[in-house]
This record gives structure tokens, sequence and C-alpha cells, in this order.
DNA sequence: ACAGTTTACATAGCGTGCTATACACGTAAC
DNA sequence: GTTACGTGTATAGCACGCTATGTAAACTGT
């Protein structure tokens, strides 16, 4: 029985990025990080001190996916939140002394990932995948509002 | 405070593979099929009733989370397993008749998205980014594997 | 001022993946 | 024939994503 192997492209899509997490989380293991956090990390690394709202403007995840994701966090010892009081429903995420110091052994780890996957490939090869990446992005980020939008045209005046 | 965007490659990776998931998800929800079935469905099309293991083989998922798959598909009215008197450890995992008259329905849908997602993209795009994706699979493959091949090395004789 | 809405966040429940471990059945060795 | 090992599958527990819904605090209009 020849059975074609996984042919269906979303089949191999989603296998090369549970490699890319799996690859990545054993990197990031020994310095207590997963892969999920490295958005929020990335992003206080540059601005710490935030409201959950401000994250979550610039992460391409859902509210309810990042309020968990901290909360992990905040268990794992990288971040604290601490009630604000001129807006009791606020609270400032900020990193610990010791999220802090992981910035350089972080982006060691995944530069030295990136540098695995990339071997054989010349740097116009990873530009182009970049950009075909990001426009087959576009086309699901378009997908997935135009049933709202085709509602929109039927709404009548 | 201008924050550049998440520039992560990982994190560009993750986003376009939810979001393929999503638009997935959302063809194929009225059909009854969840996008981690496909890669079950596909097989059985080609090659009904079967043991886990031989499908285990050629997905490229660990056998826990085919089980738990299977056991969602059961649950779902689209696969049936049947145990074996030969041999009692194995059971035999058979198409329902709805599930069989699946196949044209969600094919149309997998295309459908396709065709949405390469909008813009040429032939020769397409081939080179799964040209690309393919090769650095390989690489992640060989990346997980490369601690257990220096520890062997290490063994004695 | 207080009723209703909006805002910011949390929680519930689930899909889909993982690792580690349990378990039941089959096989082989003594 | 029991002991030991191997095989096939299931379960436990977790990461990380989603949708839907709950909740408390702030705001707004009358």
């Amino acid at each position: 029985m020849h059975y074609e192997p996984d042919t269906l492209f979303f089949n191999q899509l989603s296998l090369f990025q549970r490699l890319y997490a799996r690859s990545l989380s054993s990197r990031l293991a020994p310095l207590g990080v997963h892969p999920g956090y490295l958005g929020v990390l990335h992003y206080l690394w540059q601005a710490d001190g935030v409201t959950q709202k401000t994250l979550n403007q610039v992460m391409a995840v859902e509210q309810a996916t990042l309020s968990n994701t901290l909360k992990r966090m905040e268990r794992d010892g990288l971040i604290s939140r601490t009630p604000n009081a001129e807006d009791k429903r606020h609270h400032i995420i900020s990193l610990t002394p010791r999220a802090a110091t992981l910035k350089p052994q972080v982006m060691q780890a995944i530069g030295d990932l990136r540098a695995t996957v990339n071997t054989g490939l010349t740097v116009s090869d990873r530009r182009y995948f970049k950009r075909i990446m990001h426009q087959m992005t576009e086309q699901l980020e378009s997908d997935q509002s135009d049933p709202l939008f085709l509602l929109l045209d039927e709404i009548p005046e």
C-alpha cells in the first residue's frame, strides 16, 4: 500500500510550526522560558511597565490568550502585576529582575535556532520566504474579516 | 513609544499557522470536521480499515496525540474502532458512512482556502515557498535528533 | 445620583499538540 | 507455565491557542 505522504499544505505548515516550537522550547527550557512567553518578553524588554491592553494591541493573540499567558508567566516568576490606584481595572505589568536579565540568553537561543534552520539557505531565500508568508498572512486576515464585511454591505441604511 | 511590531520569525510563523487553521476551521465546521481530523480523513479515504499504529507511521504527530484525535473523531461520528479478535491490543479504525461521503466537500473547502491564500502569488512563488519550508523542516528534524546522535557518539564500545 | 453602557480583565470549556507514564495483551526464555 | 520483555493504546497533565461569557470598575446621560 503506497500511501502518498501527507501532502496537505496545512499539515505541512503545522508540522513546520510545531517542529520550530519544539526546537525553541528545548533551547529555552533551561532558562525557564516557554515559546509562548516570547512575545511578551520581547515587548517588555523594550518598554517595561504597561497594561495588558497595551500589550494586547501589539500581540497577535486574543485577549483571553494573553491573560492566560500572563498568569503562567507570573507563576513562573517572570512578571509581576501591580494594581493601579488610579484605575483599579488595570494592573501594570512589569518584568521581574530575573526576567530583565534574561534577554541576551534568550536572544542567543533564538539566533542559534535561526542559524540552524537557515542552514543551506541564502539571504534572498529567507527574504523571499518571509515576503510570501507575509502576503499569505494578509490574505488570511482579510479572509477572516470578509464575512463581516459582506454582512455590513447588506445592512440597509 | 514606537514599538516595532513583532519581528520574531517564530511569532510570525505561529500567526500564519493559526490564521490558516482558523480559516480552515470556519470552512470545515459546517461539515462537523475539525482541522486536526484532516490527516486521518485524508489517509482513510485512500485506505480505510487500518490500525492506529499504521496511521501513526504516516502522520507526523505523536502516538498520544493521534489517540486523542481518534477519540474525538469517534465521539463526532466520523470513525469507528472495531476490536480485533486476532490480537486484542489493536482495533481496526474505519470511516463511518457519513465520513466516507464527506471527501468532496472537504476537498472543496481546502481548495477554496488554498485559492484565497494564493491570491496574488504565482505558481513558482508557491513552489519556491514549499521547497524552502520543506528544507527548513528537514533542518528542524535533524535538530531534534542531534542531541541523541551526539550522545550516541559518546557511548564507548 | 443612579441606571445603563463601556472598558479591562478573568474564567470556562474546548481543540490540538507535547512528554511521561500506565496498562493490557502478546511473545519469548527459562 | 511463570517471568520477563515488547507492543499497541490509553491516560494524566501541561502549553497555548480559540470563542463565549462573567465581573468589577469607570464613565455617561438624564
